[in-house]
DNA sequence: TATATATTTAACCAATTGGTTAAATCATAT
DNA sequence: ATATGATTTAACCAATTGGTTAAATATATA
């Protein structure tokens, strides 16, 4: 299915209908609104996109391919693994900052459209020139050029990925709960990112 | 609000509605549905619960509650820290593999009711005997006591907390996108809880 | 100007949904 | 046996929702 929009009308529909299905979810948004807030009327809408439907499918299958390439674009290009892992996690978490709530939303609704997603993810990857995830290369190249010890690469990405992404798809709760944080500060997540590079460079290096 | 249900009735309402909101969200339920799931008509629902928005905030805080208790419930009781950890890593994952929709469910409904959740946090923690998180009550002990070296608790406990929670949250999307892993096989797990276990110990360790 | 396309208007529709009502029935305990 | 509360039945309602239609109008292009 193609995700490009030419048409200015288009993208304003997708805008519109983005802001809402992230902020209510795809039962909880409605039609109307969407048109609202594109700024037309609901004919026009469902001129351009027959149904309720088809216009949340191409919707969410933007915002994972977002978020796929966010990730991908958090790799940083080093030779040096200790490099690499600081810049991962700093990149990482300032991007995914502001989509906290778009996290949440395709975690939610992804299992409707698991092939979708798994096919998003490899064209993203191919499109950034790899045949793997990237991450898990560079992992297991570190482990082969001897820059940190022997261990299981793809687990090793598993709880890296979730150091920088759960607090973030937790903030509310988290924010919440433990006192004390300002989960809203750059302050509170550049040190998160220094903490858990520590733990991490401290658990591999060799 | 008291989230007690006595009759037998009750109870089955309660549990049907679980079950519905917990698959299709407070938006996707249908009061119909959760009627004919309970064995009853929906005059009786109504009866009983008001409302829907009656009967989810019943729901929605027993579930958070149930998520809560949980963590706690992971808890071992031992003076060996490194016990402790490992013991911690391997009962939470096992507890919330059964809960991984529930945990989306509670964090993407969470946004309408975190006071109300944070009431359910210090309640459970308060029912556990404690003051505070015991977990982070814990790793500053271990710190004081000189079993690892120095580092932010509540950092560490969201490190923690993160690379359980995560995958598991994450599990249909990461099942997909890692391919040779199958996140259903308990053996999955079992090694997951290892490499967890040892990228932190050995990242804390004096 | 003529043609085609984009957009609005506004009414409309069928289906669904949460919720109500009143009378009938069932169960149970006094 | 009867009184009380639990449950069913079944019809009903108003509001909402996704979606349609047809005619009018605006816009751009040829």
């Amino acid at each position: 299915m193609s995700l490009e929009f030419n048409t200015e009308t288009e993208i304003k529909i997708i805008n519109a209908a983005t802001e809402i299905f992230i902020q209510k979810g795809k039962e909880g948004a409605r039609m109307q609104e969407i048109a609202d807030k594109a700024g037309i009327n609901k004919a026009l809408l469902h001129y351009y996109f027959r149904s309720k439907e088809k216009l949340f499918e191409k919707v969410f299958l933007r915002e994972a391919r977002t978020m796929l390439n966010t990730t991908l674009e958090s790799v940083a290009e080093t030779d040096n693994f200790k490099e690499f892992l600081k810049l991962f996690i700093s990149n990482y978490i300032e991007n995914i900052i502001p989509r906290g709530k778009l996290l949440r939303f395709v975690l939610w609704e992804s299992e409707n459209f698991l092939n979708n997603v798994t096919n998003q993810f490899f064209e993203v990857v191919k499109n950034f020139g790899f045949e793997r995830n990237p991450i898990v290369l560079r992992v297991e190249k570190a482990i082969a050029d001897g820059q940190i010890r022997k261990l299981d690469a793809k687990n090793f990405v598993l709880n890296l990925v979730s150091m920088c992404l759960f607090p973030i798809v937790a903030a509310p709760v988290v924010g919440k709960i433990i006192v004390d944080i300002d989960m809203e500060s750059p302050q509170f997540w550049q040190k998160r990112s220094d903490e858990i590079f520590e733990l991490i460079w401290e658990g591999i290096h060799l």
